[in-house]
DNA sequence: TGATTAATTGAACGTTCATTCAACAATTAT
DNA sequence: ATAATTGTTGAATGAACGTTCAATTAATCA
């Protein structure tokens, strides 16, 4: 019995994220929020408390998807070696096909904020930990059905492949060039797991 | 014949960068400035023009300095495997040393600022693509001397030990632990080089 | 000593920032 | 219809931002 709300949440907060990912939270002001997601200020407090909240929430919104998406690509390979291959690749895509690239909006906010603001700060870093969680798991596996080259174990792995994220995410921002990228995810691949013939 | 300078550039320049470093371009406030370089606005404005011309300035200090870092690391070791596993433990150190770890402000600065503003973006891709160039150099003297592992060359080694360093600042901004950097450093010496009794 | 030059000072500027709130609109229940 | 409830609106708010500048200070030179 009240006024029904005339924006979708998902669809707003998608807006939202684009542009903190694209410029940076400092650099989005609330007024290219408002245009953005097309609200007026009013319904943007009353929907999300402020600006730092609003972030919060893109952050768990871009985070679960994030997951999910990883945990997809994980599951339906048929190796994983060929899991892991793929995975990187699709973010070798996500970071050339778009100039000036994006990046990753939890590495880009890793960056700019877990010095300057502790609650984003915490978001960040539970994230990344549940991704190499999700990689262990998945290594685990490796290991087992003896994928993993000599010297390697999942904890190792993990570690490594996480590494091999977080450099083609700068690599991104620092506008490198799809080779290169496409080199550095073939020699991380080789260096963990054994060649498929073997 | 006029009053002469009251403060010195580059002390100043360094109380700088440190803020720049710790806390972000855009979370960093002239008035922050004012108080660590203790200076008034006046003083700052007339000697380095404004916020974002000092931020340059700094830029080209901290890229100067890194440089003739690498270069010493590289020229002093006995071998090229050697250097390079210096090279990355010093920046493991660098990165654990102090908490919360302030990263590495090329990399911070590159994932903050590089889509909002062009020139501080082109800046940092030209101090990037700088360090690429002298990991490079290292890297043909190395596979002269049989130094790399099969499959390894001068440019394919160079791109992946570049995205090391990159996953190390980024390592250190999410606050893992040094077990897991020196970790990632042994499997990509390893990945690179020959093993030394080779 | 007085003139000249340059550096320093700190109050003040206009702008932009995130945020608030009283008025208004749209829905449901009685 | 009317009351009750909730969402929307947009002008207004105070604070903080980066920046400016007239006045002052400290040095050199004639």
């Amino acid at each position: 019995m009240a006024r029904p709300q005339q924006f979708d949440r998902e669809v707003v907060l998608q807006k939202a994220m684009q542009l903190f990912w694209q410029q940076g939270y400092a650099a989005t002001s609330m007024s290219e929020l408002i245009a953005a997601m097309d609200m007026r200020p009013g319904s943007i407090y009353s929907a999300f408390e402020n600006k730092q909240a609003l972030l919060l929430e893109v952050l768990d919104y871009y985070s679960q998807q994030g997951h999910a998406q990883v945990c997809l690509v994980l599951d339906e390979a048929k190796s994983s070696r060929e899991a892991f291959a793929r995975l990187l690749a699709s973010m070798v895509h996500e970071m050339t096909c778009e100039t000036p690239a994006k990046g990753c909006l939890i590495v880009n906010m890793l960056l700019e904020l877990s010095n300057v603001n502790e609650e984003a700060g915490a978001h960040l870093r539970r994230h990344l930990q549940a991704t190499k969680d999700l990689f262990r798991q998945a290594l685990v596996k490796a290991d087992e059905a003896g994928e993993l080259r000599p010297g390697q174990n999942p904890d190792v792995a993990a570690v490594f492949l996480l590494g091999t994220v977080y450099s083609l995410r700068v690599m991104g921002r620092a506008a490198a060039s799809q080779e290169e990228m496409r080199i550095l995810c073939d020699q991380s691949i080789h260096h963990v797991f054994l060649n498929q013939q073997d």
